[in-house]
DNA sequence: GACTCCAATCGAATCGATTCGATGCTCAGT
DNA sequence: ACTGAGCATCGAATCGATTCGATTGGAGTC
């Protein structure tokens, strides 16, 4: 078997200047469509596929690939309707502009530094992960490749694409407020990846490494003061689920009359929780979430929850990438998020 | 700003060669420890980060990047627990290797040839799509860059990962058999995707495209002999739902005593079907699955199923995958499947 | 002291395409 | 017929690293 054919063997064969092949190639209108075809007759009889895209992207300068980095396990966090949703913003908008995405997942929440810095990335995005001092951003940024946060870190330089978790659930809080509820609860996410689960005490918190929890957190407090914080090892149902009896088998009169989960996975399990103990939703205690994903399997169950923009979150990401790429500069975005009442929220137990 | 440095520039401010240079960043022990650190302080001062991926991968002949095709919307695609596991157990070895993942997702079922050419890949594995006459398979072998499939197209030259369907789903029949149902119905996953759904005749069934799911019918009939046999539009609950009520909601006597669906998914969404009617499960119908996902939603249902082995298709796959970019052969993988009995297996009414 | 040998380092070719400025050709205008 | 414009094509430099074979310097040996 011969070696592989190159551009100038095509050109070669087809009787023209490899810089001509290119051209045809790149299908640019400067050539004939007469040279065209001859080109690429030729690459047809020796089997040539088209340009090799590793030498063109050296070339250009540019490999046409960018890099989402998830924090989780893929296993972990794709149990997440808010993370599937997210890439499939991506990929749209990658798709749009043929770029391609490629996966960077921590087995441990923490991607391998050697390896992201051995892939051909025209830019970054940081899907999933909080850390402000991640060593990966930094290095990226070293190597001058352009990155972008998604409710991530915020640094300078880093457009930040993020959703008003803050004012989004504490207007989730008003609600909940306005409904008479004075002594309620929340089921954080993890502050960290670190496997810790529990109550969350003042250096716990100072130490919470995702901004959405931090505002989540702040967005219950805005409106009920200072609140019990559960923390959850990972975003599972089985973590709410564990949250939930913490906070709720205990005797009625310490028992918060509303539990506000920050994921509507946690709330789920905080909702089993519930059925477990025996406690009627909402009679006995209101539960609500944060996302909107569509946990069509709650039916008839309507989560009371607020609802964020996933989808849109990634297209802005795969936007703001793109444009770094091109040298335009990536504003900050800034997305809304509204309030939808279900079944899950009524008045506190008399 | 000046130009980004280059490896001859730190090279010449270390004042050693560039190729003793490279040698210094791969770590090669061709190297003094001495001469690498003054190499790498050079480069600490003129803020290289390390050998550009792109021009290393043309030298080298790869890139590091594996893409994995996946036939549907990344939305749909990851609503399945079978798929997200799949693509874990091709991260961890990939990871393990020091290889990207590139993600290569059609909207439409379709992933734009175009774009899949200018990626630069060492091999690509075809995750859930089952076309034998995908473009883009024959795009890539044209183009030289070894192919694996994933219960997809049995093509020469292609290592096949797949898994025991028929057997599995024919042993699945015999314990319903046992159980004395005689009259069974199967919902299929898409033949297609052409979004049809709904009862299978001849002639759609011959133009069935995914080997898994021809399988999974010709399982069935190795026990029952002909059955009826439902289409879905894709492999989701709600769709689920749809086929069981067709095959439910008639009167007693035309009724299957047992519904065997392709996916747990549309096992769930049958089990819907059935509570909406005021069928009792197993006592008025058997419903089964297959994938042997982790629906912890059902609980405490557990689901008659039958457990394949995703992740473990996923290592294989990875496995292969880099066993052909290093020029070893990768021979075909044929993993087994167990039958796990749960609650929704029981006798048919009398 | 001359010679061998080995380890460390260097030079130069190479990977395969893209692209810019130059060249040559044809054709229109006068 | 000469000039200039315009268009298709070509040559050569370039992208940035890797790697093989060659070279150099020094240590070890007799």
């Amino acid at each position: 078997m011969a070696a592989r054919p190159t551009l100038a063997g095509v050109a070669a064969r087809a009787g023209v200047s490899s810089s001509t092949a290119s051209l045809a190639f790149s299908g640019s209108p400067r050539v004939t469509a007469a040279t065209r075809e001859r080109v690429l007759a030729a690459a047809a009889e020796l089997g040539y596929a088209g340009p090799d895209p590793i030498a063109a992207s050296l070339r250009r300068g540019r490999s046409g690939v960018i890099g989402v980095f998830i924090g989780e396990r893929l296993l972990y966090a794709f149990r997440d309707p808010v993370s599937v949703q997210l890439l499939d913003g991506i990929t749209e908008v990658l798709g749009a502009h043929g770029a391609g995405l490629l996966l960077l997942a921590g087995d441990s929440g923490r991607p391998p530094l050697e390896q992201i810095l051995r892939m051909p990335l025209d830019a970054a995005i940081f899907a999933t992960c909080g850390l402000e001092d991640d060593p990966a951003l930094a290095a990226l940024q070293a190597r001058g490749v352009p990155v972008i946060a998604v409710e991530g870190p915020d640094v300078d330089g880093v457009p930040l694409i993020d959703i008003d978790d803050r004012s989004g659930i504490a207007e989730l809080g008003r609600h909940l407020l306005a409904l008479g509820h004075r002594r309620v609860a929340t089921v954080a996410m993890p502050l960290r990846l670190d496997g810790t689960r529990g109550p969350v005490g003042p250096q716990r918190r100072a130490r919470a490494h995702y901004r959405d929890v931090r505002h989540r957190i702040e967005g219950v407090e805005d409106v009920f003061g200072p609140v019990p914080v559960v923390e959850t090892a990972s975003n599972a149902v089985a973590e709410g689920t564990l949250a939930g009896r913490a906070l709720l088998d205990v005797p009625a009169a310490r028992r918060p009359t509303a539990v506000l989960a920050q994921s509507d996975i946690l709330a789920a399990g905080v909702l089993a929780a519930a059925t477990e103990l025996g406690l009627r939703v909402p009679a006995d205690v209101s539960v609500t979430g944060f996302d909107g994903a569509d946990l069509h399997w709650l039916a008839p169950t309507l989560l009371t929850t607020v609802v964020q923009p996933s989808e849109a979150k990634g297209r802005a990401a795969a936007a703001a990438a793109m444009a770094l790429v091109a040298g335009e500069p990536a504003p900050d975005v800034f997305l809304p998020v509204t309030l939808r009442i279900g079944t899950t929220s009524g008045p506190p137990p008399a």
